[in-house]
DNA sequence: CATGAATGAGTCTTCATTCAT
DNA sequence: CATGAATGAAGACTCATTCAT
């Protein structure tokens, strides 16, 4: 880190730092949802990511750290992904199309990831302190970002007069139990029976179901 | 309970040996749901049956085998709170009060014995390929009943069109996410902050997200 | 526990767990002697233990707590050799056969015990919080013992005045000392080269030097 | 420091390593003291030094390596403290007063430099093989010297008839035991409960007890 | 039937040392 | 010469399961 040398290299160097720990996230990301937070050992970690023992701990202070880490990521991405809904700028599309888009975006990250979206899905709630407590805690940060859009929806009067944290729990039920089901289907790869469901498919019935309910229409 | 003697026991040591595994299934349920079941060890579990650690073994094969056993009897007694919607018959009551009927005894059912519920939750896709492929038959049955409802609901015209297997994922998820928050909240015993929510809240917003979905009614 | 038996059993039962417990305590006792705190590898003492991994920690918590028991141990057998001199007792033998006593008794016990002696003296103030504070505590407690042993000396006119602490910490490191030079040489079982010293030999020269000094008496 | 470019470098190179190598030297004493032999990481060291991992291998093969030279180096200024008494020639100070001069001297470094002292005392046979080995030679040479010294002694007449090695090692131990009382109490800065030892008290209770013993004088 | 002592495979983590840059 | 990323052997400890009594 004395850089003896000119300019780039020093971006190469931490550029191979941040690849090797790409690299590892990535290979956690993959035991932990083949295996569960405890039965992912850090054995089966480093030999996905071909790495010796000690690199690990170069990397990652713990099996609990990379845990978190991966949680962290995933907690980034879906905030990117959510944003406050326009109702009064004319120019934006209306509040139904908005709302479509973000859960086409949020759902299609998730489902992007098969790893990602096993592991959330998986774990959820863990046993031991350290991992269980951030799975609770991202769990409760997307519960209170639907709660928050729930309330201002109630506010402008899209949305109907309910328990906001109820409905949010219902909701984000609603999606874990949408993916779990089109997790359990066979890759998108190709020929296999059973159905196989799209994100456009899924996003559908989340939003029927979420916004409409199940009954038929002549209520 | 020594019964060193021969005796007559016969019947009188079957209802001992069924009062033993109860002792030992209700130990085990309280643990896992404390604990996860990665947490659980055996030896919680015998020290809360007061029992000797191999006498464990000679009620239940494994760990996962007591786990088994919990969830098979909590998928019995959810199966006898769940009965086909009667609509032709004019002296039953209208479908819409039988189905809430069922939704409060299936909830209160799972609510109301706090263990299993966190039991069910916490563990949603345990670690260890046992523990996890048990809970997946689990919530492949539930979800397998609430298909046939959906089905059948079509049929009679109750029920809009849909993709019966990604709406009863929703449904299941949603009443999951629904107790997680029940069970977020401090027991419902007393003066404690924060809200709490009883049974009948969580089955109306169930219902009535389920149902009719979250929009406001002058769509 | 529950003693279905009359009586003897109980405490045969007893009498193995004990059995084992000296059987651990004796080998981990000669690994640290010849290996020392950090070197005595927990896999070392339950091979020379003949018993399987599991089994020492069912007898010990931790590799600190065999070593506190046997520091423990060690420090319970001297306390029970060193006992207040008579000075006024007239049938009592004279303080100083009585004093010849005790150090015999207490350095015959220590150097009849070679992984003992090694041990104490190996160790001494080993590295890690843990060990390092308890044979410091060992230490201590017996600096304590001469303190006080040093001022009834001086309270009957026997010891002249000196600071009582440092004339301990001089004494024990004498002690010590001498007992190093003793375990440097071959076990005393037979032939070999070089002096050899018999706790007589030893006796003397600690006495002597503690009583007297090194000087020529025609000082 | 960087020197990448050829230049004159010799002597000067030469000034740089004696320096490097005296920098880790000090640190590795300090960590060595801190933490004894085991507890001593070669991370502690170079953090300390403040140098990179690998440059600590230029200048000392191993671990053990430094450990060694840090010996080297106190043994080398034991000596040179350390000199035959001069009993014939009538110009010299009178014996008593040569040997308290070089006690005092010894002492004093020793005492003077606490790192060393604790680490002297500290890692008294350590635990490793190879580091125990070096401190033993350590005190096995200094007890040499005391032997030597005592038989010279006894030559003179000045000693009393005794066995050398048993007493040098009681001399050497009482040294080492007083060395450890001072350890003990607070650095000798300012104003803190408990005594504080001066090396003139030391080197009074030193020489007192080696050579008159602990009795009072009317024996 | 009940017991609980014994087992040992497996887990996470540390750290001295090497070597390509 | 200096660097620090990479290595992997080794360590302490846990826990489901067995089996002689």
């Amino acid at each position: 880190m004395v850089s003896r040398v000119p300019a780039d290299p020093v971006s190469s160097l931490d550029r191979g730092k941040i690849e090797r720990r790409r690299q590892i996230l990535d290979a956690a990301k993959q035991v932990f949802a083949d295996a569960g937070y405890h039965g992912a050992s850090i054995n089966a970690i480093i030999e996905r990511a071909q790495i010796a023992r000690g690199t690990f701990y170069l990397y990652f202070e713990s099996k609990a750290a990379v845990f978190d880490s991966i949680l962290d990521e995933a907690m980034a991405q879906l905030r990117s992904r959510i944003h406050r809904i326009e109702v009064e700028d004319p120019t934006a599309a209306p509040p139904q199309v908005q709302l479509r888009n973000q859960v086409v975006a949020t759902l299609g990250y998730v489902v992007g990831d098969r790893a990602l979206a096993e592991l959330l899905l998986q774990s959820a709630h863990a046993p031991e302190a350290e991992a269980t407590e951030r799975l609770d805690q991202f769990y409760g940060e997307v519960r209170r970002l639907i709660v928050r859009a729930l309330e201002q929806g109630a506010a402008i009067g899209l949305v109907r007069k309910c328990q906001p944290e109820l409905v949010a729990g219902a909701l984000l039920g609603m999606v874990r139990g949408v993916i779990e089901v089109m997790m359990l289907h066979p890759e998108p790869d190709a020929s296999s029976p059973g159905p196989r469901y799209t994100v456009e498919d899924v996003v559908n019935e989340v939003i029927g179901v979420g916004l409409r309910g199940v009954l038929a229409t002549e209520r």
